[in-house]
DNA sequence: CTTGAAAATTTCAAGCTTGAAAAATCTTCC
DNA sequence: GGAAGATTTTTCAAGCTTGAAATTTTCAAG
């Protein structure tokens, strides 16, 4: 195997290390507040198109698979903090979207999660961030 | 919120698409091969670490609980991948290490995981992996 | 010694996640 | 219109993961 490629392996390795940490770190933060990160992520997508998605753009959105956005939804539903309904047009798809409770405890979350993310990543500065903004859109696309 | 947080968490989000799509390729990979990334962190592990290691350092290597490793380890232990040992010298311990046979597999899926590693970041040269490496080390430390 | 705190591992319940199969609906082509 | 195939969602079994409690053993102070 080429040095190259053994170099590419440590990174991903490293690169793993890295959201492993953080997404511990934010899962205790939200645990504190009774709620976890799949959670969380399903609200934070629902919160960006309010008017509602599909399971299927959600589970897009969310990178992962349809039956896992499916027991996070039915969940959050249970819970009174997002709301199913049908579409009309399609009654195969299902529309889910957050309801008034559940954008207010999201809204409730939000700024302190930002505020998480910030002190983790406090060590990467505006130059850094523009850099690696560049690299990792390379890397998306294998 | 300041913007350079924004900024931040924008670059998390993107970093933790990266990381989910790669480990969906690698899994998928291994799937094709009879095993499961979980399992095939494991056996890595135990290879850097020939002699053995006790679960808890392993839980330390792999940044998961200590529940996690225990079960993981379990299921590699019934099926011959790796043996477990008490120590003498402090019988709270479990030494954990890779059978000659759990050695074989790994040997025969350690090259083509680095070249699936290596094909998912064909996009990053050898000057970005030196500029990735040295702002990961500083992401590491919040 | 022995008692109590600390450390290592396992156990446990709950929730997360996947991929494949099933069910419901839509679309297209005759 | 009806059949065949495609799309969307749910269901399901299996495995993954966590955090907390329980168990076993060690260590240190009295």
């Amino acid at each position: 195997m080429s040095d190259l490629s053994k170099r590419r392996l440590k990174l991903w390795i490293r690169l793993l290390a890295v959201t492993r940490v953080a997404e511990s770190h934010l899962r205790d933060h939200l645990r504190q507040r009774a709620t976890t990160l799949p959670r969380f992520d399903v609200m934070a997508a629902l919160w960006r198109r309010r008017e509602g998605v599909t399971m299927g753009e959600l589970s897009r959105m969310l990178l992962v698979s349809n039956g896992n956005a499916t027991t996070v939804v039915d969940r959050l539903e249970a819970d009174g903090m997002v709301a199913r309904s049908s579409s009309d047009a399609d009654r195969r798809t299902v529309q889910v979207a957050l309801t008034p409770a559940g954008a207010a405890v999201f809204e409730g979350l939000a700024a302190g999660h930002e505020a998480e993310v910030a002190k983790l990543f406090a060590g990467i500065g505006a130059a850094d961030l523009d850099t690696l903004t560049e690299i990792l859109k390379r890397m998306g696309k294998p």
